[in-house]
RNA sequence: GCCCGGGUGGCGGAAUAGGCAGACGCGGAGGACUCAAAAUCCUUUGCCCUCACGGGCGUGCGGGUUCGAUUCCCGCCCCGGGCACCA
């Protein structure tokens, strides 16, 4: 493909890429120094200007702001960007107060190993990126508002993440009220008795009255939404840190670096999540979301319903929790876990070999291989039995791998005709089959296990009679009798976990924490805040590959840093600060939030002006942002800790929306080939070339495939060049031509040029190619042009409003067609040419505002009306509509727009072609639908 | 296995309260301009048969409903993504 050049035989004024730059560069430094897309805050210092579009609707466009990559950005990355700022525009000139802006997420792991790869301070790459970042955004003409402009490693920024951390740890649930409340409420209640302390926050078991400071403090701790706890977490030794569930992949390894991850038990900080667990679900219901992303979530969460049951041993009792209560009297085994308490006393001395064994290989084997070995169902008995509450048989009690201590109460009683892994579990051990669902099934013995609805069967004891119920009846009449026994209680169950929220690395948010002698966690007083991150010459973490290698925290150290003098109260004390930081997702749980009051040194935001831009809008809206583009990977990281941190803060009447993001809506990716040599490493995708259907480098053929676009795979493409090459507006106009903006599609080079020459074609509508003086003029435009014009608008309009931006380009580019062929030597109307300037205008805004100035318009388009469609001009006089005869087209007839039924067959029947073939023919139906077409039935 | 998406020309994609399939762009072919090329512009381009006129076939596959199905219903196939021994 060859390069567009400008040489001296050239028309002077064409547009071409010299040109093209010249007038971006012109209008954003315009934009800039005039602060077109500063957008007005209700209060405070953003406020100037409020009052003038204080009547106008608002609207809150984000995007998921992206972490300073060193790599620069490849056309991949601005795609929603770009989608964002079509969309925010298109707002803009249809009457709505828009906040639009962009920050930069750059604290975590992946900011940190950059500057680890460069040997460099990550604050000093962190800034260099950022800086090469804005430029190339820049260079795209994104309409932001740069005063709101916010970087997560901002001093002023990460103070209120630990202040909003600390008002995490200053808050409990209160399960009675179902929202999260100030701890000082909590210790009201407790010391005016009306509250006891949570079941398992107080060890010693005495009265709260007769507890010491330590104590209490203790118990008050064990209470809230941020704890530390020793608990089984996830240990990635090649990271040197711990990570959250939602951080690991299936296969056990670090999302970031692919290392493999151990679990092992740690103290570290959980944030409790899981009490909001019900919440997360249900408030689904209040969001714009796909349902692909609100399945995820639901599934990630996963709450299932269903009792916990408890049978008895000579061990002591044993409690199962099962979603299935309704076919307890199917149950004719259980199993416990390997890791389960109860295993040592539940085996029998004849046994013993044979379960230590067993349960030593499980320990051996990290979760990775128990699945990897697949569903073979493995495990021992361990020599006890146990008695079915229900029915009262003796059953007996296997240990196996198949059950998972970290789900449940990791035992479950086995009911091998209604579940498929018990069902293969008891053919492998030869256990009894008994079913208790009435299945269609009538296979005996069964072939496999029913799980599917049906009527109990065999279920009745003295009191109780399950047979001929359904499912979901079975389930309530079981519970409530289990609940009458005091043997068994309906229960919820979540897969959701707490969060684990501390990470022994260097460039994160330090925790506002410190410890005093009796090793309790105490808030750092808000007016030390911000807790600054030292700075370190040697910031690495302590990496290995041994399993059972010990998390350092590199703050730990700096040891002047570690301890600090304080009076929090008690007088005068040397305390120890926390030394692990924060996960990278702090920062994006609420940086929407500051966006809307960056400057703020009085809260994090401003209630009202909270309010104004994320409050609810109507009854039932649970508010939040009103369009939020991101990328489809935050599925159940980002958004479900950000939604998280978004309910505390409304629980503590800190915002008045319930949820941070109403609507969300995920961009597709760009894609592009990668070629490959014969070894299967990558070649440079710009210098294959195609030959005769294949591909070849070097003279080689080489395969081509469909892939992400990077720089490991040689096939970027910087949005760099193409600004060079063609401007961004060509940039902007190809990206959104490509298709629906959540659709996926491969990048093509080549056919960037499409995009390029229709921006051509409109210059020339307004420019004299040659002298650069004007060509439109002030004729009235043709009945036709004008028709077409008011059915661009309407068509232009419906694409952005459903943000189809391709469609919309589409007919832009039919109209400029009509416009060419229908002015060839120049004089469009300038009632035309406005409007066309302005239907541009959201999606290639440098031309279009170069053309509305070069009609002698003053000042930017940014904020004019975006044209209305007449109705009036949108039905035509007349119609071409289609005749066909036993449903196959054979003519068209021109009709009035609102001919009748009777109008149309009179009018088809009079054209020569249909007549002849209804020539001779029984027409058995005639059905002639008005602007639509017409049909005979003949035979 | 379960849950979400999605299958339309050589390519990206338009069009569905059921009514002219393939808008618009790329690519291909031909032409204008040029000494020549590039750039730009114009014409043409779903596939098959035919010199042509014209005809046949076409929205993953098989059925169904209907005067009429890319669109609605039933049953499959394929591709992409997520979850997965979660009781």
């Amino acid at each position: 493909m060859a390069e567009p050049t400008s040489s001296a035989d050239l028309p002077q004024h064409r547009y071409d890429a010299a040109l093209a730059q010249e007038i971006e560069a012109r209008w954003q430094e315009r934009w800039e120094a005039e602060g077109t897309f500063h957008a007005p805050n209700p209060v405070g210092d953003l406020a100037d200007g409020f009052d003038a579009v204080a009547d106008r609707p608002k609207q809150y466009v984000l995007d998921m702001f992206p972490y300073p990559s060193g790599a620069g950005l490849h056309v991949g990355h601005p795609l929603g960007y770009i989608g964002t700022d079509v969309f925010a525009r298109y707002l803009r000139m249809t009457g709505h107060n828009v906040v639009h802006t962009m920050g930069y997420d750059s604290f975590g792991l992946p900011a940190e190993q950059y500057a680890l790869a460069t040997n460099t301070h990550p604050r000093v790459t962190t800034e260099r990126n950022i800086e090469n970042m804005e430029r190339q955004l820049r260079r795209l003409g994104l309409g932001y508002d740069r005063r709101r402009s916010v970087s997560t490693t901002d001093e002023d920024f990460y103070r209120w993440t630990q202040w909003i951390f600390l008002q995490i740890f200053g808050s409990w649930f209160d399960e009675t009220a179902g929202r999260a409340r100030p701890v000082a409420e909590l210790e009201a209640e407790l010391d005016a008795g009306t509250r006891d302390p949570a079941a398992g926050t107080n060890p010693s078991g005495k009265r709260w009255a007769d507890l010491d400071a330590t104590e209490r403090r203790h118990v008050v701790n064990g209470h809230r939404l941020a704890y530390l706890a020793e608990v089984p977490v996830n240990w990635c030794p090649g990271l040197g840190t711990v990570l959250a569930n939602e951080e690991v992949t299936a296969d056990g390894r670090s999302e970031r670096g692919n290392f493999p991850v151990y679990r092992r038990p740690m103290k570290q900080w959980m944030l409790r999540i899981t009490a909001y667990a019900d919440r997360l679900i249900d408030d689904l219901d209040l969001l714009d979301w796909t349902e692909a992303i609100k399945s995820q979530q639901r599934n990630w969460i996963g709450r299932s319903t269903g009792a916990d049951v408890t049978f008895s041993t000579d061990a002591g009792p044993l409690t199962v929790f099962t979603t299935r209560p309704d076919t307890l009297f199917g149950a004719t085994y259980m199993v416990v876990a390997p890791e389960h308490p109860l295993v040592g006393a539940l085996t029998t001395p004849e046994q013993q070999a044979a379960v230590d064994e067993y349960v030593a290989a499980a320990a051996r084997r990290s979760d990775l291989d128990r699945q990897s070995e697949g569903k073979e169902k493995t495990g021992v008995f361990t020599g006890s039995l146990a008695t079915n509450p229900v029915n009262g048989e003796s059953i007996p009690v296997y240990v196996a791998d198949y059950v998972l201590m970290g789900y449940g109460t990791g035992a479950i009683m086995a009911v091998p005709a209604h579940d498929q892994r018990d069902f293969d579990f008891a053919r492998a051990f030869d256990l009894r089959v008994v079913p208790v669902i009435a299945s269609p099934d009538e296979h005996e013995p069964l072939e496999q296990a029913w799980t599917g609805d049906g009527v109990a069967i065999n279920s009745a004891n003295a009191e109780v009679s399950l047979d001929g119920r359904s499912v979901a009846e079975a389930k309530a009449t079981i519970i409530e009798w289990l609940e009458g026994k005091g043997v068994g209680t309906g229960r919820v169950q979540y897969k959701l976990r707490d969060w684990l929220f501390s990470r022994q690395r260097y460039w994160g948010e330090p925790f506002p924490i410190v410890f005093g002698d009796d090793g309790e966690p105490q808030a750092l007083p808000t007016s030390e805040l911000p807790l600054l991150l030292p700075p370190m010459e040697d910031f690495s973490p302590t990496t290995s590959n041994d399993e059972d290698s010990e998390p350092e925290p590199p703050l730990g150290r700096i040891t002047e840093w570690a301890t600090v003098d304080l009076d929090l109260g008690d007088g005068p004390q040397t305390y120890r600060r926390e030394v692990n930081t924060m996960p990278n997702w702090a920062g994006s749980c609420w940086y929407e939030l500051r966006y809307l009051d960056p400057t703020n040194h009085e809260s994090f935001v401003d209630p009202e002006n909270e309010r104004y831009w994320m409050g609810p809008q109507f009854e039932g809206d649970g508010g939040g942002v009103d369009l939020y583009v991101g990328g489809v990977e935050h599925a159940v990281l980002h958004l479900l800790y950000a939604r998280f941190w978004h309910k505390v803060l409304f629980d503590l009447g800190h915002v008045s929306s319930k949820e941070p993001f109403r609507r969300l809506f995920n961009q597709g990716m760009i894609q592009a080939h990668v070629y490959r040599d014969d070894r299967g490493f990558p070649v440079p995708a710009d210098e294959v070339v195609e030959a005769d259907g294949t591909y070849q480098y070097d003279g080689k053929a080489v395969s081509r495939e469909l892939g992400k676009m990077g720089k490991s795979l040689k096939n970027a493409v910087a949005p760099d060049d193409m600004c060079e090459r063609y401007g961004a507006d060509t940039l902007r106009l190809y990206e959104m031509y490509g298709g629906p903006l959540d659709q996926s599609r491969p990048w093509d080079t080549t056919a960037v040029v499409g995009m390029y020459r229709v921006l051509q074609r409109i210059w020339r509508l307004f420019v004299d190619e040659d002298e650069g003086t004007p060509r439109v003029s002030d004729h009235q435009p043709s009945d036709e042009t004008l028709r077409t014009l008011h059915r661009t608008i309407a068509a232009v309009r419906d694409g952005m409003e459903s943000l189809r931006f391709n469609t919309s380009i589409a007919r832009i580019t039919e109209l400029t067609n009509h416009l060419t062929a229908a002015y060839p030597d120049g004089g469009v109307p300038r009632s035309v040419a406005e409007p066309l300037a302005l239907l541009l205008a959201p999606v290639a805004p440098h031309i279009a505002e170069e053309l509305w100035s070069r009609l002698g318009n003053p000042g930017s388009l940014a904020y004019q009306d975006f044209p209305e469609a007449r109705e009036d001009l949108l039905v035509e006089a007349s119609v071409e509509l289609p005749v066909s005869v036993n449903g196959k087209v054979k003519a068209r007839i021109i009709v009035e727009a609102d001919a009748g039924a009777a109008a149309l067959e009179a009018a088809a029947r009079a054209d020569d072609k249909v007549a002849a073939l209804l020539d001779g023919a029984t027409v058995r139906k005639v059905i002639a639908v008005p602007g639509k077409m017409v049909n005979f039935v003949i035979g």
